[in-house]
RNA sequence: CGGGGCGUAGCGCAGCCCGGUAGCGCGCCACGUUCGGGACGUGGAAGUCGUAGGUUCGAAUCCUGCCGCCCCGACCA
């Protein structure tokens, strides 16, 4: 309460070692990304927020299409009877479906001016809002495959999906989102696994050179994957407070859904067999991830190759006559760094002054500032601020544009070299339960441990420590050891961290 | 669903215990001075006190019902 008011009166929020989650809150907040809503669970993405997921999309897109995959959309509703025809799948997600039970209003008789359900108008069948959307899409590949010349099927739709969540979190857990999700149908398992691999890959590459965060791609225990997959695999990030942020995931199905909704082809010896599926997705969540890594007791920082704006310019004036001198130096300048592909904001407001927008701009993570006053005018110059370092350096107009899309590569490098530090400092390997459960109460992180594999061992080390198997990397070399728990023998370290 | 808390101006809150007809900060509007790191002064607008009922001469304040939200837990791949 009493850091609320300072933080107020001081126009500051509180600091990550203050409070991460209500750093976290602030930032979304102020910002300006998003806010919640009046429905409960919901959040309202702001325009600004809605651009960095736009730039998202543009750049996972164009990876999606690079593989092959093209877009389609699927409708939000499914009929219950088709949702639950993958048993494993249905209960995974039974608890947590919003459902459609009448498809009319009528005004209430004893109370003018207010709607209630009308009784008659009950569905036969209820629908389900999608969790997700194998169900729909499976039972619609069904009439799409007959032979193998029919696969494989590599399709992708950017969709808004609804989970019933009990607690929610702008961008990390609401109630609504949107994401987007892949499915995909082929003639064998090893073409569905290697698409399954494939894009696993595709979402590490997002991630690490988009969103400048360096991920753990792994598979998930069986505790762990997804209702009716065979396997899951995800990428891994860790987040500032040493939590891990689950921050994509790509599941092998086997023939599960095919089996289910009866999608069969005839080879080419015209035997009938099941199709194999995948399906993968990534959400606005990770725009969660993106603040949670990068940003700081300032703000926002966003990198450069998913910043709605690469170039903010302040032009610092007193009078009308100096303000429209400026704008005539600023006007080329704003022309030759957009030509050279860069989103430029000139921001000459003369509501407020230049250490208003300097902190204004520092909160929504801007990554380059560049400030023009008389005195620049005078000598030629510019000042350029760096979000990520906070450095600052006068630069002469004539190497602007040469040098600014050379800062910003070097931001985007800077972040990414900066989380990846963080991210080995973080990362412990133990021997120990004791050990185990010391890394998790002092610094936390990543903690690389040996494991028995069991689901018994694993419920038990959530239970006690909160800490869960993130992933088993695929990237470890074998390693015979014994699991810290139970003491039985280990073939490798799996990848354990709290998450959120 | 269990435990706790809160609904008062756009936002954040005080006032409630001890009933007398609503206040503070930020924001907003106007004017002036400011403007190279979140400016200041003066004036101004803005609230059926969540909702329904009860007690009372009188209710933001006391009582009861209802609604909504938040936090902790359960839940959440």
């Amino acid at each position: 309460m009493r850091l609320k008011i300072d933080c107020i009166m001081a126009k500051q929020i509180p600091t990550r070692a203050d409070d991460y989650a209500q750093w976290y809150v602030e930032i979304v907040k102020r910002a300006d990304l998003a806010e919640n809503s009046d429905v409960r669970g919901c959040m309202v993405i702001k325009p600004y927020g809605y651009a960095i997921w736009e730039k998202m999309q543009q750049g996972l897109d164009k990876m999606f299409k690079d593989t092959g995959h093209v877009n389609a959309y699927f409708p939000l509703f499914v009929p219950k009877s088709m949702f639950e025809a993958e048993e494993k799948n249905a209960e995974g997600f039974a608890k947590e479906c919003a459902i459609v039970t009448h498809y009319r209003l009528k005004t209430d008789p004893n109370n003018k001016g207010k709607l209630i359900v009308d009784p008659d108008a009950k569905l036969e069948e209820e629908l389900v809002v999608r969790p997700t959307s194998e169900a729909i899409i499976w039972s619609t590949y069904r009439k799409w495959i007959q032979s193998y010349r029919d696969l494989p099927i590599l399709i992708n739709q950017w969709a808004n999906v609804v989970r019933w969540e009990m607690r929610t979190r702008l961008f990390l857990r609401t109630a609504e989102f949107l994401w987007q999700e892949g499915h995909t149908a082929h003639a064998t398992a090893m073409e569905a696994e290697k698409e399954t691999l494939q894009m696993l890959d595709v979402y590490a590459d997002f991630v690490e050179n988009f969103m400048a965060l360096p991920v753990i791609k792994g598979k998930k225990s069986e505790g762990e994957k997804f209702p009716g997959a065979i396997d899951t695999y995800c990428i891994e990030a860790l987040m500032q407070d040493g939590k891990a942020l689950q921050a994509g995931t790509s599941h092998f199905l086997g023939q599960n859904f095919a089996k289910a909704f009866n999608v069969q082809y005839s080879n080419k010896e015209g035997k009938l067999e099941y199709v194999w599926g995948t399906s993968w997705g990534v959400s606005t969540r990770l725009i969660g991830g993106l603040i949670m890594a990068h940003s700081d007791d300032d703000g926002l920082i966003i990198p450069p190759r998913l910043a709605p704006i690469h170039v903010v310019i302040v032009p610092i004036f007193r009078s009308e006559e100096e303000q429209t001198k400026i704008s005539a130096a600023v006007g080329p300048l704003i022309t030759a760094l957009r030509h050279a592909g860069l989103s430029v904001k000139f921001d000459d407001r003369d509501t407020h002054k230049p250490g208003f927008k300097f902190a204004e701009y520092e909160m929504k993570g801007v990554p380059v500032r560049m400030a023009i006053g008389p005195r620049d005018l005078e000598n030629g110059t510019v000042e350029i601020a760096r979000r990520d370092t906070k450095e600052k350096h006068v630069m002469n107009v004539k190497d602007v544009v040469v040098e600014i899309p050379k800062l910003l590569e070097d931001i985007q490098k800077n972040m990414y070299a900066r989380a990846l530090k963080f991210r080995t400092e973080m990362t412990t390997t133990v021997e120990t339960y004791d050990e185990f459960k010391n890394i998790l109460n002092s610094k936390g992180g990543f903690v690389l441990a040996h494991w028995d594999g069991t689901a018994e061992t694993e419920t038990k080390i959530k239970e006690e420590t909160k800490a869960t198997v993130r992933c088993i990397p695929l990237h470890s070399t074998a390693e015979d050891g014994k699991c810290i728990y139970s003491g039985k023998p280990s073939k490798m370290r799996v990848l354990f961290a709290r998450a959120y």
